[in-house]
This record gives structure tokens, C-alpha cells and sequence, in this order.
DNA sequence: GTATCATTTTACCATTCATCGAAATGACGG
DNA sequence: CCGTCATTTCGATGAATGGTAAAATGATAC
């Protein structure tokens, strides 16, 4: 009881498992795709996730090669639901999360397995593109 | 933005700072009577006292030579009114919450004068009269 | 089977944090 | 003023935590 609800709160109380959640908010991700937005080692990203995935925030599904995760659907402990919720209603005009949603709609221009490949480098070509169509120098 | 969710956040995400945060929903309360409740050193119950001030989730009042602290009315960052309602809706049935609330009605029942000079000792006469008024031994 | 590659686990370091005892603060009574 | 007493601050200590590199895992492709 006490005991799950510190685990959640403490779960939650990390900016960088928060930035996870945020992102996860518009949808499942994978591994190296979170890695590239957080621009954390892939060890410390795990790390964090197995934090959610106990917390009962995130559930996990394997595809080949890579892991997705997504928001947890299913209520495993009292406290997951409520505290979701609360993160859903927070931060809607937080400068980080913000900006992480931003490379995140660049990190979602390129496929996986790229990313994979090239890392954060991919996303150069995508952030150029960006700026041009919408009114960069000609 | 991020940084006060995780200050708020932080600060509900200890057993002792909940465990003062659901003492408190019953009205406000001076330092000695928390630390009775909680045996824990005054030391370190002033220190969790001021994470939960800093974090917005309390305010204080003196009153001669004792300090009251009370659940936070105002809204003094974005984030404490909601965990604040989030704690009020959870752990309605957990056992140290609950075992609190049942030391916390013994502790009201003394001066808080008796409480500073014999520590938890003051209690134990209450705690007999208790026993002993609901069906205890001949 | 073997190689490759994304992810996780392990081992370790630096930092943070809960806790306490001792000293400082600050209010009250004389 | 001066002592008393509740509370807070300071300093120290042991435990928990975020981060990483390197090794282990486990799935895919050959």
C-alpha cells in the first residue's frame, strides 16, 4: 500500500522517466527512439523503463529486433492509473517536454532501423527539411 | 515547470512525508505531536517538514513556542493542489496510515505541554484508558 | 551453427538523501 | 537580560539513486 504508492511517486519524481512518459503520451516507442530524444545512454534508458514497467506506468511488446513501450492500459497497482492521469493534465506548456515532443516529430520522420544505425545524426537531413518548408533562408 | 513537478513530486515520494501529509488532512498539527506520532528525531521531522513547505504542500503558523503546520490553502505553484487531492483520494485503507490516524487520536487526547516533556510516554495512560473503555479485561 | 545488433544486466562511480546528534535560533517567563 | 524549551540548522554517516561502460542476453539473418 505505502509501500506501492512510494514506488509509483518515486517512479515519477525523475525528470527523465517524466520526459519518457511524456513522450510515450502520443504513442508507442521504442528503445533507440526514446535513447535519440533523450540523448541518454541506452544502459540509463533501460534502467529507467524497468523503473516505469514496475511502477505499472508502462507495459512492453516485443517486435524483432526492438522492444516498444507503451503507457500501461491495464491497472496493475492502485496508484499507476491515478498517476498517469495526473502527468497527462501536467506540464502542457513545459519548455523540456515541449522541445522533446519537437525531436520527437523529427525522430518519427525516419525509420527505425536508421535511427538505429545512425543515431541522432539521422535526424540533421529531417531538421533541415523542417526548416526550409516552413520559411528558412532560400 | 519541470523542475517544481519534480520538486513536488520528490517530496510525496517518501513514506515519512506521506505518512505527515495524511496526518495532516485531520487538521493542523505542531512539530512535537508529528514526531511522536512518527518516532522519528525532531531533526529529521523538520527537515521533511520544510521539503513539504518548499515544495508547497504545507504552510506553517507559531504560536508561542510551537510551530502548527497545516495542509497548504494557497496555491503557491501549479502542481501541489494536485498531488495534494491525489494523496487525499489514495491509501484509504493502508495499515501505517491507518495505525498513524489510531496513535494520532491518543496524542489529541494530551496537552500538547504533557507531549513536549514525556514524549510518547504520555500516551501510555491514554492508550490504557482506551483499551480499558471499549471492552478490555475486568 | 555463427554473426549481428537492440536491449538488458552487471559493476562501478558520483551524487543525493534520510537519519541522527549537537549546536544555533527564537520565543516565552521571570 | 537570562534561562528554558520547541524548533531549526549544521555536520556527519550510511543507504539509495542516476549515470555510464562493458559484458550478457535474445532475436534475427545468413
Amino acid at each position: 500500500m505505502l509501500e506501492t504508492f512510494e514506488t509509483v511517486a518515486k517512479a515519477v519524481a525523475d525528470p527523465s522517466r517524466v520526459r519518457i512518459l511524456k513522450l510515450l503520451e502520443s504513442g508507442e516507442l521504442c528503445v533507440c527512439q526514446i535513447t535519440t530524444v533523450l540523448e541518454l545512454a541506452p544502459a540509463t534508458v533501460s534502467k529507467h523503463l524497468a523503473a516505469l514497467k514496475t511502477a505499472g506506468l508502462v507495459q512492453q511488446r516485443r517486435d524483432g529486433k526492438w522492444v516498444y513501450y507503451r503507457l500501461a492500459e491495464r491497472d496493475f497497482n492502485a496508484y499507476a492509473r491515478c498517476f498517469l492521469d495526473l502527468l497527462g493534465a501536467s506540464l502542457k506548456d513545459d519548455p523540456t517536454t515541449a522541445e522533446d515532443r519537437r525531436v520527437l516529430a523529427l525522430v518519427n520522420a525516419v525509420p527505425v532501423q536508421v535511427l538505429c544505425d545512425q543515431g541522432r545524426a539521422a535526424l540533421v537531413s529531417m531538421a533541415r527539411a523542417e526548416s526550409t518548408c516552413c520559411g528558412g533562408p532560400p
